[in-house]
Parts: C-alpha cells; structure tokens; sequence
DNA sequence: GAAGATTGATCGATCAATCTTC
DNA sequence: GAAGATTGATCGATCAATCTTC
C-alpha cells in the first residue's frame, strides 16, 4: 500500500498530473480540517474569522476582518451573522464612525477559537512530523515559485 | 502542553505554517486556473463534468458522473442544469432503466471542453517546468504520505 | 425496500446594487 | 463622491427529504 514514490496506478492517474495531485492533495487535507473543525462547532471560515479576532486582541469593524481573511465585505457580514446567532462573536457599534460596526468575541468564542485551534495544531503536527528537514525545503521552495 | 493560539510571529512569514503554506498555495493555484477557465466560459467544476464526458466516450447516468466526479448526487443534477442551459450537455432518457437519465455532450460541449483543456494544459506545463526532477519527486512522495 | 434523480435548506464565496454616513 | 455594511443573485458543494422506477 505504501508504495512511495510511485503513482497508484497506471490507468487511474495521467502522466504527469502532479499539479493535479497537489490540489488534490490539498483538498483532502482540508477535508481534514474541516472534520476537525466540525468535531467542535466549527467551519475553517467561522475559526478563521475568531482566530484573527483573538490575534487582533480587539473589536475589530468588518471591512478590516474581510482585508484581513482576504476576502469580500459581503463575505464576512453573513459569516458574522451566523458567528452572532451562535453567540460567539456580537456586532458592536463604532462611537467614532457610524458607518463602522465592529466584531467583538464573546467569551464563548474565544474558548471555541482555542478548541479549534487546538485540532488544527495537532493535524499540522502530525503533517510536520511526516516529512524531513530537506523535503520541507523542497516543498517551501515549490511554494514560493507558486506565488 | 503546547499553548495554541500560535501568534504566527512577528514577521510576515510564521515558523512552521508549512501545512498552512501548502493550502495557500494549492487556493492560489486552483484560482489561477478558474480564471483561465472562466476565459473560455467555464469553471472547473463545469470542466471537470464536460472532460469526464470525453474521456468515457458516451452518455454517462448522472449518478455516473456523481461517482467519477466524487461529489453528492443532488450536486451534478444542478451542475447539469447550467451546463444544458448553456447547450453543452443534454439529458437524454435511459431506454433501459427509465429512473436513469444520461448526460450527453453536445458538438458545442465538445469544443468548451477542448478549449478548457488547453487551457489547464498551459498552466500544468508552466508547473511541471518551474520544478527539477528530484523536486517533482520529492513533491510525489509528500502527496502520498497525504493520502 | 433500494436505486436514480430531484428539490429545498444551508454554507461559503463572489459580484452588483443599494443605503447610510463620512 | 467615497467608505462601510448590507441585500439579492449566482455558483459550487453538502445534507435530508421526496418521487418514480426498479
């Protein structure tokens, strides 16, 4: 089963897919993750959006989470709403500009945040314990021709 | 035990964020290749069920296509829609099994998918040449390891 | 009863349009 | 007019429920 190095199969994988294996490889890994996630209530987004929360160490107003997470405005004001109904983050008003509304967590966020990050922590361990110092190179060289 | 939470340090590039790396890279990937896909009219996932189509070389069932695409069922039923709304799949009657409906490419499909592929066809060239020999090996054997 | 397909709900993401406040 | 947030439409994906046919 353990047959590394060689591809699978002969008539299961193209030539040379490599590129599609990486993604591949990618999203099973999220898959992963996100089980993982799923084991205490969360998704990869929602545990992103605490996560950036509990590093900002404040409220922070919505269009500066979307900035941070790198996606759109209208992403993270739905991603909000189902963080609000689950009592994990409150929408609070900004004093110096009413156009701003601001993330605050909740206690309960911020135990789930941990929780989370907690499961990552240990599939990034086991990822990290799989290869060696040089393949690690290997790999970070890869990535950053990727950019 | 280990504090999570991990402030990815100071700088711009944490520690040991291999794993988060990888995800980034194989996202950025998977977005360079939507939009070369979206130049032609496509998606990956539309591209994906067009490329099964040619490579079976026949009407395939939708729950054919949901077990080699790996998805839900009820995922390929809307895929199809798009894709025969926009004339390059029909749905053709089983006259063997009247619960099965096949999905058929059209002369126009056929050619979506072409112009897809030489697309994706680009970029995995471009990918394969950014990386010697040993590398793609090493690479190889970390996406097994992931499996 | 099980298999094939569909429908309706939900999540996460994008885009375009809109509303309020600056 | 531009910035911040929201709403509504769409895409891709999942799940649960339903309908027809086996």
């Amino acid at each position: 089963m353990n047959q590394i190095g060689e591809t699978p199969s002969r008539d299961d994988s193209p030539p040379d897919n490599l590129m599609f294996s990486l993604l591949e490889a990618a999203r099973a890994l999220e898959t992963r993750l996100e089980t993982a996630l799923a084991g205490v209530g969360l998704s990869m987004a929602k545990h992103g959006v605490l996560t950036t929360l509990v590093d900002a160490g404040e409220a922070l107003p919505l269009s500066e989470l979307a900035a941070r997470q790198k996606c759109v405005r209208s992403n993270i004001t739905q991603l909000v709403d189902r963080l609000e109904a689950e009592g994990l983050v409150r929408r609070v008003d900004d004093p110096d500009d009413r156009r701003s509304i601001r993330a605050e967590l909740t206690p309960l966020g911020r135990d789930r945040q941990a929780a989370g990050a907690a499961q990552l922590a240990a599939i990034q361990a086991d990822f990290t314990a799989s290869l060696s110092d040089a393949k690690r190179a290997t790999i970070r060289g890869m990535l950053d021709r990727l950019k």
